[in-house]
RNA sequence: GGAUCAUUAGCUCAGUCGGUAGAGCAACGGAUUCUUAAUCCGUGGGCCGUAGGUUCGAACCCUACAUGAUCCA
């Protein structure tokens, strides 16, 4: 039996013992006809009024019971609903004596309920609702957590994330920014032309980022796909189909480790704008944080954890070689040398793999000292083409991508740039993936001739972007897990869940 | 992958030197018709993460494993 707790029993037997009293448990079709802050706010008048209640109003409200205090022949209650929370006060004479004597004992902390009554300020001053009617909405057959310290254990917070919500304000608070966030930046794009669309999230080739993907099998056609380790690829093919302007908001996939920054499915941004220039993407990503920043009421200098981020635009700018040189405190004459930059590292005290190539080494160099140190919204711009397979040459320097990426609290929130539209340079890079596949490098890019093709039959002149909503979502609500964004963060099986499933593969 | 810490009642946490397992909240019984983490009296509740080891004796010491957190890679 699931609820063979002690206090579960106890509770199942209050709920059949509502049930014979003719008060439903787990009935339906239950309204009110107002939210307790509705209430609230509706009935701030009654504290002016000369006795303080106003018995000719009447409103029912339904919440979940966080406080009960019995006082003999009267009780208050503190019941929550969305909105917020209201205090119900309900005495003996005014919902029945029998009633009153059974609900007592049968209602209890965690339980949903329903009042009905007139609004009316107490002696200590809170408007309440003095309840003529009260009923069950629906019997919790779970005790709820202790009522002051809440639920701390975070195992049990995201493995059990509907408690946490329910025990923890804050959490909510988080989640309902995070919605806003996303619903602000659909409207961005809506707003300015961007076609929103829909690619595949099982590939036949995982491509589009440098990651380790999920497989899976389509038994139907006997073949193995992959889960979507970014949707690039397709939405470029979407390019090449005539859409010039489109965007899509959904789950990747990275068969990887997880940590604070990391979620093996995390939800992503990407745009593709074509006859614009990563210029005009970072134009559009100082204006799309001006606008997130504005309708979210959040001051030009947000608080992250020790750090006060300076979110006025326009965003610094800096060259990658440069970063490295001026705010990672590297000298400039050892960054194209392979020997030199591993002294470098080990003088530092860092482990160098003699065996990388220069870029790797060059992209060490930043990953350490550049980018922790990257607290205020930067881009960094003009990355060696080495480590960046999809985007276009610079005219200027074949080695340059025009490519930049974009970093807050030392994190890369977005990547973008010109996107390679040369089918016979793209052909080539691929190849170059391959080799580094070869090599041993499994998080290489597959060849993916379709995509070709697609380029084959010539893509626009296209920049495209990709930012990570979780990072951002971070970033704005002063969280610093990825885990405390996302409502059910990914957790290792609980040891029993591994157990029963072994049972069952034998 | 490595290091450190944590895991004790439904929840939040104590637990001394290795010697009968503790509190608050919640629950149960009672008092209380204006409480605010209500208060007062009384009662019950434990696989001390799991499995081994050391010991006359282990929540405590040792080993392995599991899960989580933090830091590092």
């Amino acid at each position: 039996m699931i609820f063979d707790n002690q206090y579960e029993q106890q509770r199942i037997q209050k709920a059949q013992k509502l049930k014979e009293l003719g008060h439903n448990p787990y009935g339906h079709n239950i309204k009110r006809d107002s939210t307790a802050s509705e209430f609230l706010r509706t009935y701030a008048y009654v504290r002016d009024l000369e006795d303080r209640k106003d018995p000719t109003k009447e409103a029912k409200v339904c919440g979940r019971v966080k406080f009960l205090r019995h006082m003999g022949k009267a009780a208050f209650m503190k019941i929550e609903d969305q909105s917020g929370i209201l205090q119900i006060y309900v005495n003996r004479d005014s919902i029945g004596a029998d009633w009153f004597k059974e609900a007592k004992k049968l209602i209890e902390v965690g339980d949903i309920v329903c009042a009905v009554g007139y609004p009316f300020v107490t002696k200590t001053g809170e408007l309440s609702l003095h309840a003529s009617k009260l009923d069950i909405a629906t019997k919790a057959i779970k005790p709820l957590p202790e009522k002051f310290h809440g639920l701390q254990d975070k195992e049990l917070r995201y493995r059990q994330r509907y408690l946490d919500m329910i025990m923890n304000k804050e959490v909510k608070e988080v989640f309902l920014k995070r919605s806003k966030i996303v619903s602000i930046i659909r409207e961005f794009f809506e707003e300015r032309g961007f076609l929103e669309v829909e690619t595949p999230m099982m590939h036949p080739i995982a491509g589009g980022a440098n990651a380790k993907p999920f497989i899976t099998h389509h038994n139907a056609l006997g073949v193995d796909r992959y889960l979507r380790i970014a949707p690039e690829l397709y939405l470029k093919r979407v390019i090449v189909g005539g859409f010039e302007a489109v965007f899509e908001i959904n789950r990747n996939f990275r068969n990887e480790g997880m940590d604070h920054t990391h979620n093996p499915e995390f939800t992503m941004l990407e745009y593709y704008w074509a006859y614009h220039t990563y210029e005009d993407l970072m134009k559009l990503t100082e204006e799309l944080f001006e606008i997130l920043l504005s309708k979210l009421d959040l001051p030009s200098k947000i608080p992250y954890g020790e750090f006060e981020i300076d979110m006025s635009t326009p965003f610094r700018k800096i060259k990658f070689f440069d970063s490295i040189v001026e705010i990672g405190g590297v000298p400039r004459n050892i960054l194209y040398d392979r020997d030199e930059i591993i002294k470098y590292l080990k003088e530092k005290g860092l482990e160098a793999d003699e065996k990388a190539s220069l870029s790797a080494l060059q992209t060490e160099l930043f990953d350490e000292f550049v980018e922790p140190k990257l607290i205020n919204p930067t881009f960094i711009t003009h990355y060696p083409i080495a480590i960046s397979p999809l985007a276009r040459r610079s005219e200027e320097d074949p080695e340059i991508a025009e490519r930049f990426e974009f970093f807050i609290a030392g994190k890369e929130i977005a990547n973008g740039f010109n996107e390679l539209n040369d089918p016979l340079d793209q052909y080539e890079r691929f190849k170059k993936q391959l080799e580094a596949k070869a090599a041993g490098d499994e998080e290489a890019h597959e060849m993916d001739e379709d995509f070709i093709q697609a380029l084959g039959y010539g893509m626009p002149p296209t920049a495209g972007e990709g930012i990570g909503i979780d990072r951002l979502v971070m970033i704005l609500t002063n969280q610093h897990s990825i885990r405390d964004v996302i409502l059910f963060p990914a957790m290792r099986p609980l040891s029993k869940e591994i157990k029963e499933i072994r049972k069952d593969d034998k």
